[in-house]
DNA sequence: ATGCTTGCAAATCCTTTGCATAGTC
DNA sequence: GACTATGCAAAGGATTTGCAAGCAT
């Protein structure tokens, strides 16, 4: 696997061992784009690693954190979610299935910029955008006016 | 009291008991600039109303989510703070000082069309940039590239 | 070998809940 | 007067921490 080669240099490149637990850590929670909890994740792993416990893979994920490979999404009354797609884009939270899905846009960009003529130091962005995703819209016959 | 009005009548609109906790809660919440969270508002609220419980102020501010008057803000290993800007704005979030900065920009505008073209049904938007704000950056020699 | 990591259990912290009392409409 | 809200203490839930034993380097 040539994923794992990038985890385990950049994890020792910080004096971070690399260990089965975290490399398979990172394969899931890194490629997923389901925005997994630290329970989800627990949960998946175990089907290699049963012994791996939830207090592992909450310091791997601060871990993560600390390399710049995750960023930790929370919520009022839910538990954290990690998104592995750290580049400034929209989170579009469905409050009906509780996906959420990344989307690109120019507009990050341009929230960074304001930031910025703010003078403001920018060390990361994050935008959410909570509503009804179009599946569920559909599903449950939610109209939306356009534009 | 003008204002106390409004919270009055929002109140009993949808069914609350305008109560002097609430109303208390509401003078300090709704017009600080400063995105308290529910301790902080409590302390406050004691120099009026000494016998405020954290759990009424945090029942409260349930209550005012739900009229729509505040926002809930909630962080990686702290407490959430309470936003009454409720209108599409970005969160500049010190990480050194730990304030909060609101402000106006249309890039806020138009994530919430980056959200509709994806065919998403926008109920609310959340803006952070996190940084160093302008006065931290002064007083730590921190520079900034112009851009 | 040395020192970081794991996994368990216990601890922590924020937030919510249950219930008797008090206040609002 | 009926019903909701308060305040206390206790519960709850997510996340963190301490520590002995196990690995990575």
């Amino acid at each position: 696997m040539d994923n794992d080669a990038t985890i385990i240099n950049a994890l020792r490149k910080k004096g971070y061992k690399a260990t089965a637990q975290r490399i398979a850590i990172s394969r899931f929670a890194l490629t997923s784009r389901e925005h997994p909890s630290a329970r989800r994740i627990c949960r998946e792993i175990r089907d290699t690693h049963p012994t791996v416990s939830l207090a592992t893979v909450y310091k791997t994920l601060q871990v993560f954190k600390e390399l710049g490979l995750v960023n930790q999404l929370t919520f009022p009354e839910e538990e954290a979610r990690f998104d592995s797609y750290v580049k400034p884009h929209l989170n579009l939270i469905c409050e009906k299935c509780s996906n959420i899905t990344d989307i690109e846009d120019q507009s990050a960009q341009e929230v960074i910029s304001a930031a910025k003529n703010a003078r403001f130091v920018v060390s990361g962005v994050r935008i959410d955008v909570r509503g009804i995703c179009q599946k569920c819209a559909k599903r449950d016959g939610t109209f939306q006016g356009s534009k």
